[in-house]
DNA sequence: ATGGCCAACTTGTTATGACAGGTCATGATT
DNA sequence: AATCATGACCTGTCATAACAAGTTGGCCAT
């Protein structure tokens, strides 16, 4: 969170822009150890307090991570998947070689809410398959994705291998449903105990939350969903046009 | 972070969990003065730094926000979440009739630091023009955006009435920089004390953080910015295709 | 009655110091 | 060669202290 009006800077916020200056120059890799605490008191010629304010803000912003007894290490960059792209998750993060795995953690039919209906044009109370999923990708979880599909296809979903497979793929090879677009609402949220459990998160951290409507290519609605992604260690990116 | 694998909770973590457990439990309303650090020194027996650490961890875990001089207080609740139909933002506004507004906050040369330099393709610490800006939906803050420009641009800019008119407007028809695309990252934050006390949220709300490079029709960079925007009166929508 | 000043109180920053507990390389022992 | 102990080095916690800067109520002068 910048805060540049400040004329006179305190020290730990100086040492914290130089840092991240430099880790951001390249200096370091990913994953490589910075120097430790006493060797950046020595370097900057402050307390140990200070140094560690400094890397306290660093922490927090991601930049880094600390390891008791180790020292602090670079934080890795941030994977991303493009927004404008009607993608699926694993689709996306395979482009850039990502190792991408889902755990499922339910599957059921249930009467569809007021919300997910009017989404689905189903009545509401009619039944829907819901699908909980962690997406993970090298291994971390990145995102919990609830989605609400018609029975019909939940059906056909429920016996495939959805921990390695991707819901839009199956829709269209195995299915023969040709997507068409869809629309999404972003927004932030806060982590709940049970999310952040799932995400590996502490409860109250910051959440992107997509809501996701996806159409044929009829302009039918086939696929309504919730993807509660972590902020930590993964982004959206979209270029758009004037 | 605290280590909650540990048997024997730190200290201040135990004055954290004492506060909070005695703010949850209403000992004290929303937006009342906690005791002083002082006075927390002497009730638990504890050294200054204790104290601190336990409001410094409360405070980001949004329980309460503190203001220099003054004290530490209690967090409001969070909002109710909303959503709000949001297209861009000048044209979708004035579209369904919303009144929006600015309130130009700062606007004032600086060097660049390394991202912002990068970003505009500047050398480090070469001067920028940098703008803030709380926007205002129907009265309400809606978002904070904070603004680079090289300088140039930024003297002219500095003469406009920015509190009613949209930089990329003025940059189009004024200075007839034709605007080509701009390159977006999203991913979501807490809010800071400052920050929150802008869009009069409470310290730690969620908030969507979007990043955009902004280039003219010959792809140079002409404006960088962060723009933070509250979840609680208003979210982004898209429409992807497949 | 009003405005200005100042002391007391507030949080923010920084220094120095010490101890606790974790990590890891090296040397000694089996 | 494998294992264990030790010492050096690492971060985490906590104490004491001092100064900086912001806030505010009381007192005094006008």
């Amino acid at each position: 969170m910048p805060d540049s009006r400040r004329a006179a800077q305190p020290l730990y916020g100086r040492i914290r822009d130089e840092l991240r200056t430099t880790i951001h120059a390249g200096a370091y890799l990913p994953h490589e150890r910075l120097p430790s605490e006493s060797d950046l008191m020595f370097r900057y010629g402050v307390s140990r307090i200070t140094v560690r304010q400094a890397l306290g803000e660093l922490e927090k912003e991601g930049v880094l991570f600390k390891v008791p007894g180790k020292g602090a290490f670079v934080s890795k960059p941030k994977p991303f998947q493009q927004l404008a792209r009607l993608q699926g998750f694993a689709e996306a993060m395979r482009e850039h070689g990502h190792e991408i795995s889902n755990r499922l953690l339910d599957i059921r039919t249930l009467p569809a809410d007021a919300t997910v209906a009017e989404r689905l044009q189903l009545a509401p109370g009619a039944p829907v398959t819901e699908l909980r999923r962690v997406r993970l990708l090298n291994r971390e979880p990145v995102s919990l994705d609830i989605t609400w599909v018609a029975p019909h296809i939940g059906e056909r979903l429920a016996r495939e291998d959805l921990a390695s497979r991707d819901v839009f793929v199956i829709l269209e090879n195995d299915y023969g449903i040709a997507l068409g677009h869809a629309d999404l609402a972003i927004d932030a949220q806060l982590a709940d105990p049970a999310t952040a459990k799932l995400l590996a998160l502490d409860p109250g951290a910051p959440l992107l939350r997509i809501e996701r409507l996806t159409h044929d290519r009829h302009g039918h609605p086939v696929d309504f969903e919730y993807l509660y992604c972590r902020s930590d260690n993964f982004q959206f990116r979209l270029r758009i046009a004037r």
